[in-house]
DNA sequence: AATGAATGAGTATTCATTCAT
DNA sequence: AATGAATGAATACTCATTCAT
């Protein structure tokens, strides 16, 4: 049951595309539960079918392949809610400090530790062995993602809140910690017997503050 | 080029027995060299034993399990490393921004950025599924590691170098940028049409610089 | 040349549906043959699936192992046998001499010199090694069988038909024969140039002949 | 450590023959051994080689397949045996009766209960799946057995002591109840959860006696 | 004589995908 | 539209036998 937003295409497509749209929701939702679990080449379609409750012939009738349905679950399940996310960052009027804090923030909350999060950490373990898929990602979610931290950075510089820094290698840094919260989390994070953890929220807090640190405009620039 | 342990034996022994003495050895860096390519299970012992050019069978010879060879992996390749690092680092007599920035460093050009690295990023992806393994490496690797980190952050405190920090969160943030390096070299970075690689070095100078910038003990602390 | 349960369905069912009906049936009679044939470790599952013209996936449907599959055989060709063979003992009215010999050269026709009797000498070969298939067949033919038998000759003491004996040690007895005519079958009785072989109804009527005169009641026990 | 009978052939072997001999004792012990405890096929002789202080090469050295360290065990632990046996029959001088019982009781204290027994078991077991085997058990151990027995029933026959019965088919039902008992102390008599065990010295005087009453020669037969 | 390293054919089980109904 | 029966390629691990030393 995911909440799935509503794409509403006015009426650009087909009548069996909309059908398509409808019904395969929970396999969708059945997908994005699985894939999160167990990763791509570990999820069996026939578990995917059986939480959908349908059987596996119906998965293959709306998704040629799996390949084909782990795109769709990134496309329902990322893809639309990073345009959201584009919007409002767009939208927003403040400092820009306080636009990174909220956006590394929100990011966390709406994206990295829901479900989406773990396709994430999935697409970084499973891309080297599935090149279609990994193109894919790139295309649809990677480039767009780091586009809109890069805007955000750049933002800051050019109202001359930041410092000149190098954009591109900034957004590598900023996406860092939140890339290793997630893999944290799907991986050893599961584990009972593990003493690592720390609290994300914390975390992430302590790195804003870092990184505003570090970009902040010198003041005393004269 | 794992550096097997000189088998330099004088003339002491025949073809055969050199050959034996060969085949672990072999057999591990085969095993490395898969296992970073295409991840645990889509490694198979099969292509491992040709790839160091023995029968499938010879492999069992020396490894009861695909699983104890991913170990004996792990241990060859990173368990030694680790231990010689916890060496310099605990000599070090410099400054403690110093220690840091040549830890960082170092153990990028010496474990993250060698196929040890790709270990690391292996086992995140496939520790959900292989939970022996995972609790394996928790143990041998990630216990070890952090606390090296965490030695070298609370060295600066006790020194009154660094700020009060709590120690544990600034070690994760410590490691996040390093493991993201690596998730991102073996995972998107190795795709040929993607543009999002930023040059490691440059990276890890600029995320050494943000964190010596905010763990800096504040000098008007007066 | 399995009793499958009546497959007459008038003409309610689609040829494939037919097909899936007849499977488990074909499966078992396939299994049986070879387990018998070869016994149960030399018989591989893929030439059971051959023998019923199916795939061995196919067979993975139906049964989820080859142990499965054997106590599907054992419970399909044994099990509801005995059950028959219990109740027409119970039924049974007239003198015990008279039910013993009955019981016995019924039990060679029915059981012991048909493909089941084959499974009897299987077990024999194959419960060391086979703990699991041991015990499951302790339970669900041993026991039963030598219960059956027990109950015979107690109704001969109870009526005093027979002498006073001890009970578990003579079911023994008369189970030793039947073995070991099965077992003889199944191993060098099979082979082409022996001479040992004799004719299985005269030996059964002369052991029923031996067993009753040492079971008798001596009428002059005054 | 097998009491191998001493089967001093004077002069007729060759010195490499005498070594072959004396040496694969200990191969010969540990191959009984195990081929008792696991059947043929599941025995491997590597573990035979391993139970023998020796390495792998080493049994091959000796005997030049698997097949052919079996027929040597057979010779070995049986073979002879056998022919011991043979000549205290035709030594005894006593009544027929009283020599069938002796020969039953001494079979089981000298053979059955032994390792040599298992040897029984195991080749009723096999044989379907080794046809050189069981010819070759057929020829050196089956047929000169069951001439022994014939020869004690027509001993009996021939100076009045027995009915007429067919000989073959006695010896048939004579050697059941020893098969029998071997069969099962081999399967699930070695089972601890199981109930069915009965004393093998109860059973076989109950079975002696059952025998000689049916044998025994009607002296009332006016 | 003795070793033990090397082989490779053999086997139970899984799973994405197809297709007749 | 929906089913679910059928497929067969794929994979970790075993073991009798060989042979260079």
């Amino acid at each position: 049951m995911l909440p799935v937003v509503s794409t509403a295409e006015p009426a650009s497509s087909t009548r069996r595309e909309r059908r398509k749209d409808a019904r395969p929701g929970e396999l969708l939702a059945a997908a994005l539960d699985l894939f999160v679990e167990r990763g791509f080449s570990a999820t069996r379609v026939e578990d995917v079918a059986a939480r959908a409750g349908v059987s596996k012939g119906t998965l293959f009738l709306y998704f040629p392949s799996k390949t084909e349905l782990f795109k769709a679950v990134v496309r329902e399940s990322i893809v639309g809610r990073l345009r959201e996310f584009a919007q409002e960052i767009a939208a927003f009027q403040g400092p820009t400090a306080e636009l990174l804090g909220m956006a590394m923030r929100q990011w966390w909350e709406r994206v990295g530790n829901t479900k989406a999060g773990g396709i994430s950490k999935l697409m970084m373990a499973e891309a080297g062995n599935f090149p279609e898929l990994a193109q894919f990602y790139l295309e649809e979610v990677i480039d767009p993602g780091t586009g809109l931290i890069c805007r955000i950075v750049q933002r800051g510089i050019d109202r001359g809140e930041f410092r000149q820094v190098d954009v591109p290698t900034m957004a590598h840094a900023l996406v860092a910690p939140m890339m290793h919260l997630i893999c944290w989390k799907h991986s050893f994070g599961m584990m009972p017997c593990n003493t690592q953890n720390t609290d994300p929220d914390a975390y992430i807090t302590q790195c804003v503050q870092l990184f505003l640190n570090g970009l902040e405009a010198k003041p005393t620039a004269t």
